[in-house]
DNA sequence: TTGTACGCGTTATCAA
DNA sequence: TTGATAACGCGTACAA
């Protein structure tokens, strides 16, 4: 299998009688080069089939053009969608996507982050590991100038751009919405409150119990790991055989709300007059599941372009503006079948 | 903002006193260089916080350890898994993965195609968009050497690596299992033609009904444009108001089939006693629908992998090794509650 | 076992 | 408007 020489801009050089850099410069629009021969040196490297090498670009600006994504499971849902988002973005403006997945491990995300650095990514765009709380793994991004994007879940503290929903009003909203409903004994699925999202969501569940006279009812609220549909089977039965079972449950997202509802209906309880439940992110399963399920918009795709474009800003930004931008997004209410109408 | 100096092999040569080829052997465990030596170095690698440079590396080397993926859609639960098995693969190999979607659209796959390789990507994963028929866009790679590992929509003639399931065997085993329920009149939800998988399983379709004396019923074959909830809508209204109504459905995908569910339960028909339905991949939807969808598993997390193993084990072999292989998976069978038990 | 010297393909600086 | 040259960081052939 003979391998082809590739065409490189010594060739188109040669060729076209120029020195490379005006073919470098006329390739990449530089104002000082005639359009005539701009059009000259283009159709040349059309014809002659060159292709730039990103590598030596990359090594001679100390850039990539590429984004690294760093997200616990690059199958669920939400994070394809938002890959999806970061994709389209990225794309458009002429940037690559690196990506990488820790499995919600911290040890696989310190991992990841050091090799994509070695790739000398543009940006970085993250959504923390369940179980994450030390940060030292993005300093070296930092160091460099490197700009970081946190997404959905978020370090507290870190200084950096994040792009976010206000988890605690979509907490808030998604329980007074089940109290709005009729529903007085609200159980809460909680996700690792060592996130920001589960944290936040669990926070503004208490707060509107509390706001609209509702007892906090600790054996109600029910510590998820992963939030899986086999917890959340084991938890709905937990709280259904209570001697005084919960009348709506608000899980901090789908999966384990829709297991809940299965496994309620298959206890012989009604949904919603019996148990409401409310979940979290208006995955594809919410809207199949029957009842429908009333859950919270997550807007995965909006967040990914968001995201995005902080970092392609980012590269037109002085070097001293500061980096800490916070874009919160709205979410709402989507009110289907598996909580009461209101009153 | 300071921009700390990066360090690189020079710094560590001057430190240690050695040369930066040493650095570079040492670094890469090059046999010519002692226990002693290397085991400093890497010491004082970490250290002083050297990083390795990839661009610089790629250069070099021309390949950057990197891998890259070009499928219609992320966030579709087969691809977004498929790409977590290949990240995994990657991952533990030192790969790097670059990804990009084409929406279908054999123009934007050949933009990308265009950009992955000017990123110099060791190899090219590629699941084909609904209308592409050329391939001339994948002949850059060929020539280059690149591999190319077609996955589940691959091209009839190219002559590459190829990772798919037998989907004529599976659309002849969806078939037989609804005939199997006692079935007669079996509709098929058909993809776009073009792409080998819906043809296949159409293909087996007609066989299976071939073979048991049951008659080929153009009008119940319904093509369709992208097998979307929507158009798996209209496709069921229209069918299930014919005369004579066909008694089950072989769906393309699980989308359509899961919308043909809902809407024969809201037309009055009961599934599977009047209509029977038999869905394709088994996506999340399939498992919470009622009555749950039988389906077609696809194993998409194992073919990822399997795609990624390819492209590593190319860079082992000798240039005029050829590189058509082709790796077809088993599927099954997944009855569950929406096909009717078989005799 | 280690060092010297060069080149991978590109772009930025300086000069013409 | 264009050209010559150096440099980005690394790996390797050749020499020692």
């Amino acid at each position: 299998m003979e391998v082809k020489k590739e065409v490189t801009i010594y060739d188109l050089a040669k060729t076209l009688n120029y020195s490379p850099s005006t073919i470098s410069r006329a390739l990449n629009n530089h104002k000082s080069i005639s359009k005539k021969t701009i059009k000259l040196v283009k159709e040349t490297a059309e014809k002659v089939g060159y292709r730039p090498n990103n590598l030596a670009a990359g090594l001679r600006n100390n850039k990539s053009k590429t984004i690294g994504i760093l997200v616990p499971h690059l199958n669920r849902p939400f994070v394809s969608t938002l890959i999806s988002g970061i994709e389209e973005s990225a794309r458009k403006a002429g940037y690559n996507v690196l990506i990488s997945q820790s499995y919600d491990e911290a040890e696989i995300e310190i991992a990841n982050a050091r090799t994509l650095y070695d790739s000398r990514v543009s940006g970085l765009i993250v959504s923390l590991a369940m179980q994450t709380e030390l940060y030292d793994h993005f300093k070296q991004f930092t160091d460099q100038g490197i700009p970081i994007v946190f997404v959905d879940r978020v370090p507290k503290t870190y200084n950096s751009y994040k792009v976010i929903i206000d988890n605690y009003t979509a907490g808030y909203k998604a329980t007074k919405h089940l109290i709005q409903g009729g529903c007085k004994r609200i159980a809460h699925f909680a996700g690792s409150q060592h996130r920001n999202v589960y944290e936040d969501r669990k926070k503004g569940y208490v707060d509107a119990l509390k706001e609209h006279n509702l007892p906090i009812d600790e054996s109600l609220i029910i510590p998820f790991k992963t939030l899986s549909f086999e917890e959340g089977e084991k938890a709905t039965k937990k709280l259904l055989k209570m001697e005084q079972p919960p009348d709506a449950i608000f899980s901090a997202n789908d999966t384990a709300a829709v297991s809940a509802i299965l496994c309620a209906k298959k206890m012989g309880f009604s949904v919603p007059e019996d148990l409401a439940i409310i979940g979290f992110n208006d995955d594809p399963i919410s809207k199949i599941v029957e009842p429908a399920l009333s859950t919270i918009s997550h807007p995965a795709l909006k967040m990914g372009k968001i995201s995005a474009k902080r970092i392609l800003e980012h590269e037109q930004k002085e070097q001293d503006d500061l980096l800490t931008e916070v874009s919160v997004l709205n979410t709402e209410v989507i009110a289907r079948a598996s909580t009461r109408p209101i009153n």
